[in-house]
DNA sequence: GGCTGGTCTCAGCGTGTTCTCAGGTGCGCG
DNA sequence: CGCGCACCTGAGAACACGCTGAGACCAGCC
């Protein structure tokens, strides 16, 4: 694919990075794994990432010297720390060693997704795409929403669910999958979130607008359907 | 692509270094990264910048040095001095040694942009001299600052946060991304001076006109309308 | 020196958002 | 036809977020 993009990511917990990977490669990004810091400078010194995604607990180097080295090398390849529980102190090494954002764990994959967006995007000129389903419309960078010609206003997690489900129209995601794209990693324990939001935003696109766009798919979770449903 | 801005950035602090670049690269230019005065040398002769930003302070040699160099080397584009403190022998040094503009640390992305732009006269994406927003209108020239037809008395800062705003209407910008753009580089500690200068503006360019150009979106940040909120 | 305008911090408050829970509903299968 | 499980629904608790008013600090100016 042209114009595809290389993400480097250092994460120590298998099943962390595997998540991760998973969830990058769904987006269309091609993710390659370290889990050390020495690993991930002979990495990044191999090949040409577009963008790095750093645990700051390593087993050897922490995160903010591997940041450090890389700049020192001259790798420019943006690099988004994962810093543990709001550590300002964190924050703050990971700005100063050249990081170019950070996140606290725990977070979901869109958001990871959306801050690479904006980080690996070239010159502004390629308008980012208005996801269009039917006719329901949505703006990742505005964060609009649309039904036909009338404005929705979705709260953040309602909003997040909404774009995990236009990114992929027509594709059944169990409530697990859900989870995973749209609430932070990691979000372990039987809940049922996700029929509430799923709720939430029936009420919000589907029902004022008599459509059906969300449909429940009994045993295996839910979809949107290609033609947005109505 | 036609059009594109080539920028060296010579800077030692990775810090700065990397938030410049990704300042400018959101601003549609290409910016190259040398952390020394040899590099930035060989650099600037294999590669014809549109323009050079050009650190003081550097490991090898200053940036004087630097500057007298490239000059007697036939480079001829545009030189930016960053100058730690209002040293004015530094100014002096610095026109003799042929810079064209010069900027004291700190400064704000903004300004750095608008001064390359004024050196390039080559914006990445044409802009017209005022910025127009609904019925909001905005000239970075003369800093003056009109809703409809009454002129509206900013301060420096709420003026730069509206031409943040207003040079990307509809986008949502997190407080991180408006601290940057408007406000010095550097400034990091958590703070709410955006959500009281959000309110500052909105209080002079929505409220005396019932208008609502400036929204939250909650858990993201905050954007202008389009439309400029009436 | 007192005054003014600008910048920024802080703490308290209101409110929308997120999530849990308990009970209801209906599909699908025996 | 009836049972169980999956999903839906309404209500409400806890919380985070952003808003607000007050005031500290500083610089420039009368």
């Amino acid at each position: 694919m042209i114009g595809e993009v290389r993400v480097l990511v250092v994460e120590d917990d298998v099943r962390m990075a595997v998540a991760v990977r998973r969830g990058l490669r769904a987006e269309g990004f091609v993710a390659d794994l370290a889990a050390r810091g020495m690993e991930a400078l002979g990495m990044a010194l191999a090949t040409e990432y577009d963008a790095i995604v750093l645990d700051v607990l390593l087993p050897d180097l922490d995160g903010f010297a591997v940041c450090r080295r890389l700049r020192a090398d001259r790798v420019w390849a943006p690099v988004i720390m994962l810093t543990a529980r709001d550590a300002v102190r964190d924050r703050v090494c990971g700005l100063e060693a050249g990081a170019d954002d950070y996140m606290v764990k725990p977070f979901s994959l869109l958001e990871l997704v959306a801050r690479l967006r904006a980080l690996t995007r070239r010159a502004p000129i390629e308008r980012p795409a208005v996801l269009e389903v039917g006719s329901l419309r949505l703006d990742p960078t505005t964060r609009e929403v649309w039904r036909g010609a009338t404005e929705v206003e979705l709260s953040a997690r309602e909003f997040g669910l909404l774009e995990t489900f236009m990114r992929h129209p027509g594709q059944v995601f169990t409530q697990m999958q859900l989870l995973e794209a749209a609430w932070d990693l990691g979000y372990r324990q039987r809940s049922n979130v996700v029929e509430v939001y799923v709720r939430y935003l029936r009420e919000k696109v589907d029902r004022p607008f008599g459509a059906a766009g969300i449909e429940t798919v009994r045993g295996v979770g839910y979809r949107l359907r290609r033609d947005g449903g109505g």
